[in-house]
DNA sequence: TATGAATGAGTCTTCATTCAT
DNA sequence: CATGAATGAAGACTCATTCAT
């Protein structure tokens, strides 16, 4: 619901009544609909960490291969996102709304550390194999490349006819060559 | 105040006693606290692009050049955005909120397009010049590219550590030469 | 409403009601149904204070009169009181309950303070005009005696045929009497 | 916990958890938290009601002796009553919010009476032995002191400086000077 | 044109009470 | 005999919006 109507549209009688429970029940399980709705964020976070987590490991070959099989288990996560996705920027919002800031806040940082940390160990991997240019800094290339696909699954969002697997593709190729030692 | 408080956190009393004007004086200007929130995203999305415009017509040389350029001139804008930044989050959740879905997300897909187009159009150039590889997809790298700006002003807006210049810097230098005919 | 229901057992929406207003107009006048009862409270001090006041300032004769005289229109002012003597119940629970406690409880004291100078005062001037015994402590008597009032409001609200007239009264001439140089 | 919090500050959960037992245990023995809350009433009642009977009994010689005695043994229930004093207000409190009224009114009522009885019976004893004057009311002054002891336990709550005992002493002995035969 | 007092629908939250186990 | 999960009525409070001045 909270994906369907943001969190302000989206009150506990609602929610109650979608989980055909009473109002009060709720408050059983979360203090406030705030906690509530820290818990839909914690949940998103451990499904879509677990995603990533598991296409890494089963990646095997060369580090560019391995980057092109992350890429494309991200995007073929996309279509089992697509309508939850809404939440993420209901999460944004919430990390800069005061009230909720700083758990929000703590989480995302967090959130985005660890992924940027994978996504910099496969780099350095594909260094030390002698695949990639070592005058290239593997931390700046990994937030850059998460921040991307954290993009195209927004921009994919505002235009349904966007289609971030092609893109993304093409554009990792790109940056694959870039990395490539000539 | 959107920036500080967010648009729920805002209320229109708040608005009226910072602009000194009476809460009824906003209504002859504004037909709903929606319609002044859709009116500051217009203006967000009218500034921010002037600023993109401007630094493009100002740029010489090479492709490459202009590229690093805007990147430049987009991420010499952070200092100036951050306080702000937190406005686009909010028109993003706006965006997916219900109530207001269609307006932003018309917008935001314009906005998109347009920007897209801008490096789009500058990739083309440096395949026509020669300078850039002719297999490369010029839009999808533009789409790519814009997508990595807004997620590094997203994640410096959660990591204050986050340096997005220069990361942005060794990352645009790393597509460079994956896009330079080699 | 609260002399009739009690605090928790008024809600703002009766109050609201009952003076044929908007539940939010009652928030542009107090900041909360709590600020509102200790309005009532100020409101219920100041009258009864008044009455205090201008018994004594009419006054004339011995202290012992005076005394009398200050009996008497206390006791007049019962029929007045009466309906609304349960507020000070309420007011003596509020004062006592964790939430308002401090506010009550310092202007409670106040209020006994302010009551007890104004009586030990007049015995004091009876003991100065020789007509009170040396050896008796003026605020003891005027504490006592303040209390002695209080206390049989309280008696008179819980059994309607206690009369607290004729029985301060009676009890005041006893006192009066013990008061007096042999 | 009701002295503590009051009645509406205290919850049936909160009782239930001090009493390590659980919500619907309570149930089983009260029908209501309103029974629940008068059980305490009713206890209050006989444990106070037992201290002045048993001071009664055990005190000797003259009635003015008898009634320093039953003042100084009310007055050292002070120290022990302190904590539980508001219980009182929260009774008096109850007897007026329309709910509960009858029930803790008819109480008080009866409470009332048997005290004043007591003190009266004392009074007129004294009267039957010559000792106090005949032209005396002794159901008035009975009534009195019953309430001014009650009084002085207010203002000692209210007012940590105040010493009910001290003063209660110093009043009595006017009191009693008022009541002895010339 | 500007105002701000008045409004009441709508929020989150609490808590006495029940009842199946 | 004890329990505590579930409940929903009820309550305090907020705030976008209106409208008479």
């Amino acid at each position: 619901m909270f994906a369907q109507n943001g969190y302000t549209g989206t009150s506990v009688a609602d929610i109650a009544a979608r989980a055909d429970i009473g109002k009060g029940t709720i408050y059983e399980y979360f203090n406030s609909k705030e906690d509530l709705f820290f818990a839909v964020f914690e949940w998103y976070c451990k499904k879509t960490g677990a995603a990533v987590t598991v296409s890494i490991s089963v990646l095997g070959a060369s580090a560019a291969q391995r980057l092109d099989a992350l890429n494309g288990s991200l995007m073929s996560l996309w279509d089992e996102i697509k309508d939850v996705f809404v939440l993420v920027m209901e999460f944004w919002a919430a990390a800069s709304s005061s009230k909720m800031r700083q758990r929000f806040q703590i989480a995302f940082k967090q959130l985005y550390q660890d992924f940027r940390r994978i996504v910099s160990d496969l780099i350095v991997d594909g260094i030390s194999r002698g695949e990639f240019r070592e005058d290239i800094d593997p931390e700046a290339v990994a937030a850059a490349l998460v921040g991307t696909w954290d993009a195209l699954f927004l921009q994919a969002w505002f235009d349904p006819i966007f289609d971030p697997l092609e893109i993304s593709q093409k554009f990792l190729a790109v940056v694959i060559q870039g990395l490539k030692k000539s």
